[in-house]
RNA sequence: GCCAUCUUAGCUCAGCUGGUAGAGCAACUGAUUCGUAAUUAGUAGGUCGCAGGUUCGACUCCCGUAGAUGGCUCCA
């Protein structure tokens, strides 16, 4: 007999052999019913794979994450065998589970799927799912399983069995369908109840873009069709929320063809609200001790071929400005460092002036893949709100740590709770990509993980993430599509004040090379307020909203006092919108309120008589009438409680 | 840059297998003077992204190109 531990800690006692489903079944018929996938000892176990040794189990239902990624990698296998019989012949790469359904790689051999082959793929595929066909698994031999991929003449398996040289080879197999699988998978395919096929992508093989391009499908699948109606719903919410619609119905900014892709224009609105993130962030600065500066859009090449950019990204940036001097040539500024290093080098520093933090809300253009071009998320021009921090070295971590704060407190103030911070450090093995000295590197990814950890900051680490200089703590927010996004960045730089021949004169009267900081706790402003537009649904809160108070006559008898208390209100620093037009008051807070203007006041014959106002809020409703005194009086509270957070943090 | 899809009035979208375009909203003009999410009548508005080709004839088919969207690669 075989004891199996539960994971409240019971124990029983089984025939060795014996599977999970059956042990779930020796519970109860309902816990099996339920159950998709099991853990052995922590490994995740197919229902129907014998346990022969004592082991601690734990059974997952497809609610379960575990759960929920077994049935989408299960459900590729099931695409796969349907793709196997409209297109024959066709080879597959990979095919695992992503965080919302899955996708199979494949070579299509010439021909061509679109997304009206959808419908019929769908269909087969649960067809095939009706058929209840168990995932079987198979031990084979390495020799085997290249055997059976060389009949099939599959390449990409092949190439993945290459690298395949430890551990056991394994065939699922359902149906008339056989992958190489490490596994596991539900116990058939009648878990499969719903599918929807999503898109179609072109993917690199291996993801190199060198190599062959394979068709990538992406599809979903769940256990009950409710469940797919749900999820679609739930996608055509988040698309209400994206911050392009949005951006066009709220007027905050927009993109001209004849401006140039990628460049896009702040509308009055838009820049409203950029203008308040502007100011405050540069109020925090002001009390963290940075000094504002401004540079020019362009650099002579000299810059950045000193800088180092040039022989990294000259190839692909926006090419030079030519002027009517032979040889002499500009660019546009793709980053603002290489400027502020020319403003450090400008006068001499002695040890005690250190920290030197410079600032600067610099646009900067990169030439950006075409392909890659999407909203205000991914631009050819933004504007950073950058800052250098020159330090002396062992002012880093100290500095970083301040920088730390400040990010959050931008991410609190805006309410992103829910962010990632990761640490970015070179390709474990591979530093051909990167410049500087290896010693350097070391102590740069040294004291972020030190200030990171000091910080409390929850963090991940990813190799091959940072930049060419120096490694990096990056905060990333998800969009509304569940994509991830790098918002605040800060980075340590060894590198730029070697190029640059920084300087300063330390207590022993000897020169000494400061570290340089970059960070970015908007990250883009254009980037940031994407996210924000999509986080907030573009619902601003009070203090940022382009529009805070709109007032609304009952009729065009009353514009004349709706002025008036306009009026007020404009000289008490509150944006104002006055709808003098002639339509009923029904229809006017209608439009206010798809306009997401966060007050509504309503004027008639009482508040003239009174001397108030009747006060609505957006999506709120009716909050009834005060005097005009006492509304100022609260608004003006709220504007101003994001703004005392800031100060209470900073003090 | 690569793969796929899309581009019709200011906006959102119709337009079947080729016979030179249509709705709602917005705009404009008038009537209405109104109490918490659309008052009403009328008017105007498009070389169907751009440039070629096939055809007696192209919004519709083909090629190219620009832009957008979803991915891949990239992201100082």
């Amino acid at each position: 007999m075989i004891q199996i531990t539960f994971p409240d800690k019971n124990i029983r006692s089984y025939e060795p052999g014996i599977t999970p489903l059956q042990i779930a079944k020796s519970i109860s018929e309902g816990l099996a019913r339920n159950i998709i996938i099991a853990k052995i000892n922590g490994e995740t176990w197919d229902l129907n794979r014998p346990v022969n040794a004592d082991s601690t189990i734990e059974l997952l239902n497809v609610e379960h994450p575990t759960g929920k990624s077994t049935l989408w990698h299960s459900s590729a296998h099931l695409m796969a065998e349907a793709l196997e019989i409209f297109y024959p012949g066709v080879k597959f790469g990979i095919g695992p589970p992503v965080d919302n359904g899955f996708y199979y790689d494949v070579d299509l051999g010439g021909k061509q799927i679109t997304p009206d082959d959808f419908k019929k793929i769908e269909d087969k595929i649960i067809e095939l799912a009706r058929t209840a066909n168990a995932y079987v698994r198979r031990e084979v031999s390495k020799e085997e399983a290249i055997d059976f991929f060389t009949r099939k003449g599959d390449e990409y398996k092949l190439d993945l069995l290459k690298d395949l040289t430890d551990g056991t080879i394994t065939f699922y197999t359902q149906g008339n369908f056989t992958d190489l699988c490490r596994g596991p998978h539900i116990p058939d395919t009648s878990w499969i109840k719903a599918v929807k096929l999503m898109n179609i992508a072109g993917a690199y093989w291996r993801g190199d873009d060198k190599g062959k391009q394979l068709t990538r499908i992406y599809g979903i699948t769940f256990t009950k069709q409710k469940d797919l109606t749900e999820y679609l719903t739930l996608l055509e919410e988040a698309k209400k929320r994206d911050h392009r619609k949005l951006g066009k119905e709220l007027e905050l900014f927009t993109f001209s063809e004849k401006v140039g892709a990628g460049l896009p224009m702040w509308l009055p609105k838009g820049w409203l609200l950029r203008d308040q993130l502007e100011q405050f962030l540069r109020k925090a600065q002001r009390k963290m001790g940075y000094q504002q500066v401004a540079t020019p859009h362009i650099g002579n090449k000299e810059l950045y071929i000193t800088s180092g950019h040039y022989e990294k990204y000259g190839k692909d940036s926006f090419q030079s400005i030519k002027t009517p001097q032979e040889g002499e040539e500009f660019f546009l500024k793709p980053m603002n460092c290489p400027h502020h290093c020319e403003i450090y080098r400008s006068r001499p520093y002695s040890y005690k002036d250190l920290p030197v933090r410079l600032a600067e809300f610099g646009t900067v253009y990169r030439y950006e893949q075409s392909g890659e071009l999407s909203g205000l998320t991914r631009v050819r021009g933004f504007t950073q709100d950058d800052a250098h921090l020159f330090c002396r070295p062992d002012q880093v971590k100290e500095e970083f740590m301040k920088v730390i704060d400040l990010v959050m407190l931008v991410l609190n103030a805006l309410e992103f709770n829910e962010f990632t911070a990761q640490i970015s450090l070179r390709h474990q093995t591979d530093h051909s990509k990167y410049i500087g000295s290896d010693e350097n590197w070391v102590k740069a990814e040294q004291a972020i993980i030190e200030a990171a950890a000091e910080k409390g900051l929850k963090t991940v680490i990813e190799y091959d993430e940072a930049a060419f200089y120096g490694p990096k703590l990056d905060f990333m927010v998800k969009d509304a599509l569940g994509r991830k996004w790098q918002l605040g960045t800060i980075q340590v730089d060894y590198n730029l004040p070697e190029r640059f021949d920084l300087e300063y004169t330390g207590s022993d009267n000897q020169k000494h090379r400061p570290v340089m900081i970059h960070r970015a706790p908007f990250g883009s402003m254009e980037r940031f307020i994407a996210l924000l537009i999509e986080h907030c649904a573009g619902n601003f809160p009070l203090w940022l909203s382009p529009n805070q108070v709109i007032v609304l006559p009952i009729s065009e008898n009353y514009v004349d006092f709706a002025k008036k208390v306009a009026n007020v209100l404009t000289n008490a620093d509150i944006r104002t919108l006055i709808d003098e037009r002639d339509e009923k008051i029904g229809r006017k807070i209608r439009d206010a309120e798809i306009r997401k203007i966060p007050y509504i006041l309503i004027v008639g014959d009482k508040e003239q008589q009174e001397g108030t106002v009747s006060v609505r809020k957006h999506s709120e409703g009716d909050k009834g009438s005060m005097s005009l005194d006492d509304f100022i009086k609260a608004i003006n509270a709220e504007i101003q409680s994001k703004i005392s957070d800031l100060q209470t943090v900073l003090d």
